[in-house]
DNA sequence: CGCGATCTTGAACACGGTCAACTGACGTGG
DNA sequence: CCACGTCAGTTGACCGTGTTCAAGATCGCG
């Protein structure tokens, strides 16, 4: 399916109106001088790097279709995902520290990203101090979702992993307006294992002990979630 | 040793000048008006709580002198020690997002704490663009560590975590211009385990492995590391 | 139809957890 | 002064979750 057809039975888009960067995007009044324009629209296919570890940060970015990863390389086993991204989720945050993007973001399909020049962000954040103070939020949201996955990580079941991976995209999903109970993947067993911390075989052996308790009837890389709450609940032994 | 003795072989306090929140401490010309002053010097007991996970966000702090812990409750096992703080760190930034901590910060033993109230923050970093960028860059340091440590617990072997974990506060000691070599553990064992999504046991065990290799030596509190090579090199089976 | 990539399933193994006993440091009270 | 209790840490034996290695199954696509 091209990307100019309409749009497919899962959506794959979101409105600029629930955009996380929709404050540094839209027009302002006045309009600082100087102040650079966002670039919307950029095109990326699977496998694409919007941008690469290591490199400067010259932009902050935000998804506006499709699906990318987040990835750390750790040296002595396969690439970390730190995090998958979302339509109107945003990107490059991380930087503010340091001016180096921490991560590498790739593209999972074709992709339409807008680009907010580093230089606006600022002129902006700095102008307008509601515009700081959303920055501020953003950089601080993400901050306390990374701890929450270090201690999914640290201290819950290969299960409970998997069981809170499927929730959190459904309620990603729900925010968004679409069902939070049937979606598809954008990535592949070893992308989700890579993300957990565990290996594709573990992945696929929960999936199919998922869908044998009735909890959530998975079909390749469509989701079905039957039982919200069991899955919640599920418990740290088998 | 009271506290009111000399400082001790160990390193405990800090200097303001290398204090995280230094730009939202010290005097500002002009000075806005109806800016709220840090205060400074709260004092804590081992066990005392700074701030409580859910509590709403009213200031942002930095520890002068000893030692805190960051902790999630998570059901179903023990709490999640999110991270250690040493003095010269910041707490309470995670807040930005929700207006909420996000997590409980507690005392590893007697300390002072410096808070700036969030209103002072707020007008600060509203009114000088250096101090919001300041603020800006720590959140996102912080947040670019975090999701490191997500990598290392999603990735990483038992000895690799608690090598990685030897070596990064070696690295903050250093970076406070003491010694990397040798420094005392504010923590205990259950605590260095709950960090790390281990057992107290594993941790205990790994210790005396790394005595016997001749990589560090760790007796009780007091480590010494010997071969940093070799704890950074430390590969992922026995 | 056939090839390759992705996913699933099975069997053996190992890392780290669990349970339990032991050690040593420290403090209290007889 | 030493017996005792407590608590943190260490050590050992066993076990289970999740990995590893190796076959199959399934799907997409030429």
């Amino acid at each position: 399916v091209p990307m100019d057809a309409p749009v497919s039975v899962w959506p794959r888009q979101i409105a600029c109106a629930s955009c996380a960067l929709k404050p540094l995007c839209e027009a302002v009044d006045p309009v600082p001088r100087g102040l650079p324009a966002v670039e919307c629209r950029v095109r990326l296919e699977r496998g694409d790097a919007l941008f690469e570890a290591g490199a400067p940060q010259s932009s902050l970015y935000a998804v506006r279709a499709g699906f990318l990863k987040l990835t750390a390389d750790v040296e002595g086993s396969g690439p970390h995902i730190v995090r998958f991204l979302l339509p109107g989720d945003a990107a490059g945050l991380e930087g503010f520290g340091s001016r180096r993007h921490a991560f590498s973001a790739v593209a999972l399909e074709q992709c339409e990203v807008c680009e907010v020049p580093l230089r606006r962000a600022q002129v902006l954040a700095d102008s307008f101090p509601a515009v700081g103070a959303h920055v501020r939020g953003l950089v601080a949201r993400e901050l306390s979702q990374a701890e929450r996955r270090c201690v999914v990580l640290a201290h819950r079941s290969a299960a409970q992993r998997l069981a809170d991976f499927l929730l959190d995209l459904a309620s990603r999903w729900s925010e968004r307006g679409y069902s939070a109970q049937a979606f598809r993947l954008p990535m592949d067993r070893r992308e989700i294992a890579d993300h957990l911390g565990l290996t594709i075989e573990t992945v696929s052996r929960l999936l199919t002990d998922f869908r044998e308790r009735g909890w959530a009837s998975v079909h390749g890389r469509q989701v079905v979630l039957h039982e919200m709450e069991s899955l919640r609940a599920c418990p740290r032994q088998t």
